[in-house]
DNA sequence: TTTTTGCGAAACCGAATAGTTTCACATATA
DNA sequence: TATATGTGAAACTATTCGGTTTCGCAAAAA
């Protein structure tokens, strides 16, 4: 069974249950009156979160709220960031290439 | 079916592929050396990278050479976004508390 | 105490997924 | 020309996935 975090914001519903609770905790019957499923789907759902500490739950009495833990995301940031090093440096090249082209536009006009 | 980029990046085999081609433009069979699988398992992998705007092909004959679209991976970076927000806040809060105690603590000391 | 409510888990189902094997086809190479 | 090579696609398979229905259990409400 894998279980990565990768693997848990594949499925739209899921991303949605994740902005959804990362506002305000949340029990899983008001997160499921929010969806066009049912509580027990929703359920799978939270399980998966779950498995993969994305999100952390507190008991009160027999409802449940359901929160996000929230630095668990920077796990995809860091996956992420070695490509946004990657962009960086290729807007870096273009900005640089402008720059220069910009230059010797100026110098032409001054031959001219 | 569906074929999105967070689905893409669900099979840790594509993050390798992406992550490969990302230092450098291969094709189909180089990808596959580094893979334990066959040609055509990472020709199916190409192909859904392929149709969610990840990857760009460039023809050499009867050689295909893969590279990544780098922008692409920007639209997860944009949904990171939102999360990036609550726990930059969160840092900033804990940084005002931990200021504030510092603060109070200078107080009391003073006190004394 | 009896009934209602909130919840997770299990059993089941159809569809999607990741892989393999086999194939067709075009391009190199002998 | 004959053979080898690089590739995508199709057929098939076992497994996983997302969902529903049904159930059991504990807590709240009547």
């Amino acid at each position: 069974m894998r279980r990565d975090i990768f693997q848990a914001i594949a499925d739209p519903t899921r991303r949605a249950i994740i902005v959804l609770i990362s506002l305000q905790a949340m029990t899983p019957n008001t997160i499921a009156e929010n969806f066009n499923t049912t509580r027990q789907a929703i359920s799978k759902h939270l399980r998966i979160l779950t498995e993969c500490q994305l999100v952390k739950q507190e008991y009160n009495g027999r409802e449940i709220y359901y929160s996000l833990k929230v630095e668990k995301m920077k796990e995809i940031d860091q996956w992420i960031e070695q490509f946004r090093k990657i962009w960086e440096t290729r807007f870096n090249q273009l900005d640089h290439l402008l720059t220069t082209m910009s230059t010797e536009r100026q110098a032409i006009k001054k031959q001219k």
